[in-house]
RNA sequence: CUCGUUGUCGACA
């Protein structure tokens, strides 16, 4: 098992899935596909190399899973963006009698924010409650995401203020949340008390704001923010500008989004 | 480092 496990982390990390796919095939060959510990190698190398498919043909054919293996198949599913199998992996665990950690419930939220489902993630809040993970910045940073990502900016608030820490990802998802819902006004002030608050604004922070300033056709105030990104030092990339491009494309913005364009152009980024 | 979890725009199918 310990040969096996050496080569499925080497091929893990270097994204080599033929290779990893040729250990797999030498450990149905000789017998040791019902060892856990070369199970969970398997799915690890398989996620790790972007077959999900793979990786969960070998997570349904074992015969024990722990927490650790739930959680990586759970937020493998949710990172791939496929929400309704994060649901339903979330139902077996739970049929399976595992209950979820601190460490899936974020996927959890994820999830919910991506299907925009309101009442399946109120239902995860108070799970969150009972068990006393209200204190994980983690899971609340993915409260918070949550509710912004259903437009329910009162109750992101209602659990961003009660966070006694918060970082540079509890500020994006706010400030992301109102600039979404086209309260460029709040963004701007939750990114005045951010910066007064001493957590600096990185990359993400900046991208969420135009994006948001963008798609609720603010193209121009957009573009002062990308401004503002340079003085304070953060070169905008293909993805910020893009931030705007596809912003003000995706919602009929057409002129503005190809004037950005031009801007991106004229600034010697080259679109990819 | 056997290193599973949260924020932007995408890419991959």
């Amino acid at each position: 098992p310990s040969s096996y496990v050496s080569l499925l982390q080497e091929f893990a990390k270097k994204r080599a899935l033929a290779e990893g796919k040729q250990v797999h095939a030498h450990v149905l060959k000789t017998g040791y596909e019902g060892n856990g510990w070369i199970g969970n190698k398997l799915v690890y190398m398989y996620i790790k190399c972007g077959s999900l498919k793979d990786a969960r043909q070998v997570f349904d054919k074992m015969s024990q899973r722990n927490a650790f293996l739930w959680s990586m198949v759970v937020g493998a599913y949710a990172r791939a963006r496929f929400w309704e199998d994060v649901l339903n992996l979330l139902h077996w665990m739970q049929g399976e009698g595992m209950r979820a950690d601190d460490i899936i419930v974020p996927s959890v939220l994820k999830a919910c924010a991506g299907l925009t489902a309101l009442e399946q993630g109120k239902e995860v809040h108070g799970y969150i409650v009972r068990n006393g993970f209200e204190l994980d910045i983690v899971v609340n940073n993915a409260l918070v995401d949550m509710y912004a990502k259903c437009g329910r900016l009162q109750y992101a608030c209602q659990v961003f203020d009660k966070m006694t820490e918060k970082d540079v990802v509890s500020w994006t998802a706010i400030i992301g949340g109102y600039a979404q819902i086209g309260d460029s006004g709040e963004a701007l002030r939750l990114h005045s008390e951010m910066e007064f608050s001493g957590v600096k604004p990185d990359a993400i922070t900046w991208n969420a704001m135009m994006a948001g300033f963008a798609q609720n056709g603010q193209g121009d105030e957009a573009l002062e923010l990308l401004n503002r990104m340079q003085l304070s030092g953060l070169k905008p990339d293909v993805n910020s500008w893009n931030a705007i491009v596809t912003g003000c494309a995706q919602n009929g913005y057409a002129e503005k989004a190809l004037e950005a364009f031009c801007q991106m152009q004229l600034a010697g980024v080259r679109p990819n």
